[in-house]
DNA sequence: TTGAATGAAAT
DNA sequence: ATTTCATTCAA
């Protein structure tokens, strides 16, 4: 960080007042900051309906959260449009929140309740008169917003309740074409409905004004029976575009711990939609992830590919699920993080919201936040691309947002030579393209011969048995040295029970299940001294590198759950791979 | 109010 | 080392 601010003919001077307008620079605008400015410039609701803006917002949310995809993809088209905008007026610009106007707040430990992990030092005394005046100078910044009592937290939230309803209800009507004048009417109507049938519940008709913050204190303690009263009554009247959907920020916390323990298998029949055969069944994002956090969640990784666009058949990538929110995608700019998320192709890809994605694993996750996936065209649509759109197979690994920095991976192979038109011919069907989370690099994902034997590999097969010869002996195709597409191992999954395998994966090379055979001697390659592949006997020993018989067990494996045996050394050997070398 | 970005906690 | 959480800030 040079010092930027170098020859500043206005010092910093009192550090008071507005602090140089001139200098902020705001943040683009995002999507839904776009649209609730056009909502209210609108000036659809009349004053009368409402006029603070607090809750205008809020009505714009319920708003924003009834709008079909498409016209959200509008908004966010402009202010993707925006940002880039931004970008080009302030390339050095970043967002550099003030971390905390107050106090950070503790973070509940995770496990289940029993956090002893109380930690002897109860750090943070809560004002310590040393910390005090870095404080002071955040805290001048402070709204006022955050003054809420703890003791008043109940109330508030149960007025939030109520209000909620009427802040959807606008938005309906609203929905419904009503605007100005005729929303005024509609919104008293309502509310006198509202009254009417809250009025039947008790002898004590909550006083309707109550809206307005500073009354908010007097009546409070009586009217729990109108929840509900409420929320039949809205029921009924049907509004279906906007039935309100929690906001996802609300629930995580709780969600998370609740839901920690995944359901019983067996729930999977309550679904509706029956369970999906062959490779679409496959969550994909599950299935490579090593993630010890997410492997026990596996909900938050049930989608399958085949969900979202049944149709495709290559050059499908995979974006990751995001815990967190929608996913960002990197395009090689800086300070972008990549992290929990899967790389794929820039260029003419297109984000399909995930509410297109159904998930199989029952029940539902609670409330997932968006995310999307990534989906680039098949090959026969690239190829009609204007000149200006790179093919996959010209783009270069930094454009598409991999990673070459000082690791020593050398991503700069992996690009080079994609082509969909290099697939295996071996039996196994190359089905889709996929990157996935944690794991830099394409992967093809293969039929898997054991689920369904392809002619020449006839036979069933029981769960761990060792299949003899390998059903495919030395197919070792590339499209370049570089790539070796290989079924995977010649194990059958040792699971101990149901699952039966459903789908395998191969992988380029150097990636998990990829042992490339040599291309005459039937052997199969290992990396050199790696000392985490079990070979053989079972026992981890350090290897010389080179081509070993193609017998290997792999009995400290580890199932994924969709019956693919894998060992741990079968990943990260990207890292020490290298094909030159083991000739 | 939603969404994007962030720093730091949690794992 | 990587994922999640809590927070800020755009109008």
């Amino acid at each position: 960080m040079p010092s930027t601010s170098a020859g500043r003919p206005r010092s910093k001077s009192t550090r008071g007042a507005k602090a140089k307008k001139g200098d902020h620079i705001p943040r683009p605008p995002n999507a839904f900051i776009l649209f609730r400015s056009s909502f209210i410039r609108s000036q659809q609701i009349p004053d009368k309906v409402e006029g603070n803006h607090s809750n205008l917002s809020k009505i714009a949310g319920a708003y924003w959260n009834s709008l079909p995809g498409e016209e959200k993809r509008e908004w966010e088209a402009k202010a993707a449009a925006a940002s880039e905008r931004h970008r080009q007026v302030y390339p050095d610009w970043r967002f550099r929140p003030n971390q905390y106007h107050g106090q950070p707040k503790a973070r509940e430990s995770a496990a289940g309740g029993s956090s002893r992990r109380r930690s002897t030092i109860s750090t943070a005394p809560e004002a310590g008169p040393s910390s005090a005046v870095v404080e002071e100078k955040n805290s001048d910044a402070v709204p006022a917003r955050s003054a809420k009592g703890k003791g008043k937290e109940k109330e508030s939230a149960r007025f939030a309740e109520e209000d909620n309803e009427r802040w959807v209800k606008i938005a309906n009507l609203l929905r419904e074409g009503k605007k100005g004048p005729q929303l005024t009417l509609a919104v008293e109507e309502w509310e006198d409905t509202n009254k009417r049938n809250a009025a039947s519940f008790e002898m004590k008709s909550p006083t309707m004004d109550d809206r307005t913050p500073q009354s908010s204190d007097a009546s409070s303690k009586a009217s729990s029976p109108d929840r509900q009263s409420a929320a039949s009554n809205s029921a009924a009247e049907g509004s279906p575009d906007l039935s309100y959907a929690p906001t996802p920020s609300q629930s995580p916390s709780n969600a998370t711990s609740a839901d920690s323990i995944p359901p019983p298998s067996g729930s999977l029949a309550h679904h509706a939609n029956p369970s999906p055969r062959g490779i679409s069944s496959v969550p994909l994002t599950q299935m490579f992830t090593r993630s010890r956090q997410h492997s026990t969640s596996p909900l938050d990784h049930s989608h399958s590919i085949a969900d979202l666009c049944p149709s495709i058949h290559s050059n499908l990538q995979l974006a990751p699920i995001s815990t967190n929110g929608p996913i960002r995608h990197r395009y090689g700019k800086e300070s972008v993080r990549h992290s929990p998320m899967a790389y794929g192709f820039p260029q003419q890809s297109e984000w399909r919201p995930e509410e297109a994605v159904s998930s199989y694993d029952s029940p539902a996750p609670p409330t997932r936040e968006p995310s999307y996936w990534q989906w680039n065209p098949p090959p026969s649509e690239l190829s009609e691309a204007s000149p200006s759109e790179k093919p996959c197979a010209e783009t270069l690994p930094r454009e598409m947002g991999y990673d070459t920095d000082g690791t020593g991976m050398a991503f700069d192979s992996y690009g080079k030579d994609f082509d969909s038109s290099g697939l295996p011919s071996n039996g196994s069907e190359v089905t889709s393209w996929v990157t996935s989370s944690n794991r830099h690099g394409l992967m093809a994902l293969l039929d898997d011969p054991l689920d369904d034997p392809p002619s020449h590999l006839p036979g069933t097969y029981t769960l761990g048995d060792t299949i003899d010869p390998s059903p495919h002996p030395t197919d070792q195709r590339g499209i370049s040295s570089n790539y070796y597409y290989q079924p995977l191992s010649p194990v059958a999954p040792t699971s101990n029970n149901m699952s039966t395998t459903s789908t395998s994966f191969s992988t380029l090379a150097g990636w998990a299940g990829d042992y490339p055979f040599h291309r005459d001697s039937n052997l199969r390659s290992q990396p050199a001294d790696t000392g985490r592949l079990d070979y053989d006997s079972g026992s981890k020993f350090s290897n010389p590198g080179g081509w070993y018989p193609q017998e290997w067990s792999a009995p400290t494996s580890e199932d994924h759950g969709m019956g693919m045996v894998l060992s741990p050394g079968d990943w990260d050997r990207v890292d020490e791979f290298d094909p030159q070398g083991s000739q």
